[in-house]
RNA sequence: GGAGGACUCGCCUAGUGGCCGAUGGCGCCGGUCUUGAAAACCGGUAUGGGGAAACUCAUCGUGGGUUCGAAUCCCACGUCCUCCGCCA
C-alpha cells in the first residue's frame, strides 16, 4: 500500500510511477477521492459520536423530565451514529480497495517499459563450450536424477520426481544456501507453506496474481508460492528493533504455483513446475537502509551462483513487469546451454514500505516514533537451479562435474555418471 | 470429534453497565542522591485516525448484537490450556 500523506503532498510523483509502469493515472484520481470521502466520513461520524459521549455522560446526572428530554435525544442520536458509523466503514473499504489497486512507487533509475526492456547491469562468467549440449531432462533421466513421466503418472503435468543424485543434488544445494545465510547472519527459517488468507493478502500475492495459487477451499489456507508469504507475515504488527541493523531470514520451503495462463510453455522438464524448493531471503530495515540492503541480497545470489558456477547476467527489470509491491528488481539470468539463452534463476525485490503497511510492520525511529519498516526479499537458490547446474557442467561422457563447492554436500563426489 | 477453562496496555495483574484508555507490580526511560554504580526516592512510559490548533474519535482476542451508554451483558468465530475419544 502507498503512504496516503505522501499521496495527499505529491500526487503527481504517483502518477509518474504509474506512467513508467505503463499504467492508469485514473488509479491515482480515484485513491485521493476515496481518501477525501473517508476523511468526510470520518468526521461526520466522530462529531456525532463526540455529542453523543457527551450527552451520555450527563444521563446519569440527570432526572424527571430533563432526564428523559436527554434520553430521547440520545435514542435518536444512537440512530445516527449508527449510520454514519456504517458510512464510515463503507468509506474505509472503499479506501483500501483503491489503495490496494494502487503499486509501489517505482524507484529512481528503473527502466522504463515493459518485459522485454530490463537493462543487462553486467554479463558474468565464461559460457562453457558445449557441442550438441544435451538439455536437463535428457541428462537428468540418464543419471535417473529426473523423472518427469511418473511425475505426471502420480501427479500430473509439471510434476516430477527427484531420485538418487538429483535429490541428493538439490538437498545439497540448498543445504549450502543455508549455510551461507547462516555465514552472513541470517536466521535461518522453515516456514509453514500453507497460509491464512490475510497472510496471503498482506503480502500482496492475491492482487494481479490470485490465479497462481492454490487454495485449500475446505480449510480456507492458501499453498505459499515463496516462503516470502510466511516471513513477511512472521512479523505483522508488530514493532521491530532495527537499531541493530537489519533482520535478516532464510526460509527454506516447498513452493506451490498454478502456472494458469502457461499452458504450453516450457513443458518439457523443470523449468517451470507446480511444485518446488527454495531457500529465500527476506529483510527488514530501515526506509533508508532499503537499497543497500537490497545491494547485499543481490551479492548474495551472485556468490550463490559463483559457487555453482554458473555463467549468469544481472539485469534490472523494466517498470512494466516489477509487480505490484516492488519499487526495484534485479534478477540473475543463468546461461541454459541447450536453449542458448539466458534464464531467471533468481530475483530480488526491494519493496521499500510497501508491504510492511499493509502487514502492519514497524520500527522505532531516533525519536521513539513508530514508522513503517522496509521488507526486501531475494532468490538464493531453487530446484529451477538444477538445470544450469546440470547442463553447464555437462561432459561429453554423459557424466556431470560437480563444482567445487558442493562436493562436501554431496559426501565429496566430483561427478555424477550416468546411470548403466 | 466431544466436555470444560482462559484471552485486558512489553510481562504479570485490578476491573461484573456510566466516575475506565483502563488499577497495581515488574521491566524500560529520565531525574535526585553518589567519585562511579547499586539501593532509595521523584517523574514518565500503548497504538492508530481526524484537525492549523485547542481538541476529538477509535481500540480491553476478532466480528456482530442488546443499551441513551459495554472491558463489563448476549451470540458467533479465533487462539491457547486441561480432560475424554480417535489417529500417528
Amino acid at each position: 500500500m502507498i503512504d496516503l500523506r505522501l499521496l495527499r503532498e505529491d500526487p503527481e510523483l504517483i502518477r509518474a510511477s504509474q506512467r513508467l509502469r505503463g499504467e492508469s493515472t485514473d488509479l491515482v484520481d480515484a485513491l485521493l477521492r476515496a481518501d477525501e470521502e473517508r476523511r468526510a466520513a470520518t468526521q461526520r461520524f466522530e462529531a456525532l459520536r463526540a455529542e453523543q459521549n457527551s450527552l451520555s455522560k450527563q444521563v446519569p446526572r440527570a432526572s424527571g423530565d430533563e432526564k428523559a428530554a436527554l434520553l430521547a435525544r440520545t435514542k435518536e442520536l444512537a440512530g445516527e451514529v449508527k449510520a454514519a458509523a456504517a458510512a464510515t466503514s463503507a468509506a474505509d473499504d472503499t479506501l483500501r480497495q483503491a489503495q490496494l489497486a494502487v503499486p509501489n512507487i517505482v524507484q529512481d533509475g528503473v527502466p522504463p517499459g515493459g518485459e522485454d526492456d530490463f537493462v543487462v547491469l553486467r554479463e558474468v562468467g565464461d559460457r562453457p563450450v558445449i557441442e550438441n549440449p544435451k538439455d536437463h531432462l535428457e541428462i537428468g533421466e540418464a543419471l535417473k536424477a529426473i523423472d518427469t513421466e511418473r511425475g505426471a503418472k502420480v501427479s500430473g503435468s509439471r510434476f516430477y520426481f527427484l531420485t538418487g543424485v538429483g535429490a541428493l543434488l538439490q538437498l545439497g544445494m540448498l543445504q549450502m544456501a543455508i549455510n551461507q545465510a547462516v555465514e552472513h547472519g541470517f536466521t535461518p527459517s522453515i516456514t509453514p507453506s500453507m497460509v491464512k488468507p490475510e497472510s496471503m493478502e498482506g503480502t500482496g500475492f492475491l492482487g494481479a496474481h490470485a490465479s497462481e495459487v492454490y487454495r485449500l477451499e475446505a480449510d480456507d489456507l492458501y499453498l505459499v508460492g515463496t516462503s516470502e508469504v510466511a516471513l513477511a507475515a512472521y512479523h505483522a504488527s508488530e514493532i521491530l528493533d532495527l537499531e541493530a541493523g537489519p533482520m535478516r531470514y532464510a526460509g527454506w520451503s516447498s513452493c506451490y504455483r498454478r502456472e494458469a495462463g502457461s499452458y504450453g510453455k516450457d513443458v518439457r522438464g523443470i523449468l517451470r513446475v507446480h511444485q518446488f524448493d527454495k531457500v529465500e531471503m527476506f529483510s527488514f530495515c530501515k526506509p533508508e537502509q532499503a537499497a543497500e540492503e537490497h545491494q547485499k541480497l543481490l551479492a548474495m545470489e551472485e556468490e550463490m551462483l559463483a559457487k555453482v558456477e554458473i555463467p549468469y547476467r544481472v539485469i534490472d527489470v523494466a517498470a512494466g513487469d516489477l509487480g505490484s509491491s516492488a519499487t526495484r528488481k534485479f534478477d540473475c539470468e543463468a546461461w541454459v546451454p541447450s536453449q542458448e539463452r539466458y534464464r531467471e534463476v533468481t530475483s530480488t525485490s526491494n519493496c521499500t514500505t510497501f508491504q510492511a503497511r499493509r502487514l502492519n510492520i514497524r520500527y522505532r525511529d531516533a525519536d521513539g516514533k513508530p514508522q513503517t519498516a522496509a521488507t526486501l526479499n531475494g532468490t538464493l537458490a531453487t530446484t529451477r537451479w538444477l538445470i544450469p547446474i546440470l547442463e553447464n557442467h555437462q561432459q561429453p561422457d554423459g557424466s556431470v562435474r560437480v563444482p567445487k563447492a558442493l562436493q562436501p554436500y554431496l559426501g565429496g563426489r566430483d561427478v555424477f555418471e550416468p546411470a548403466r
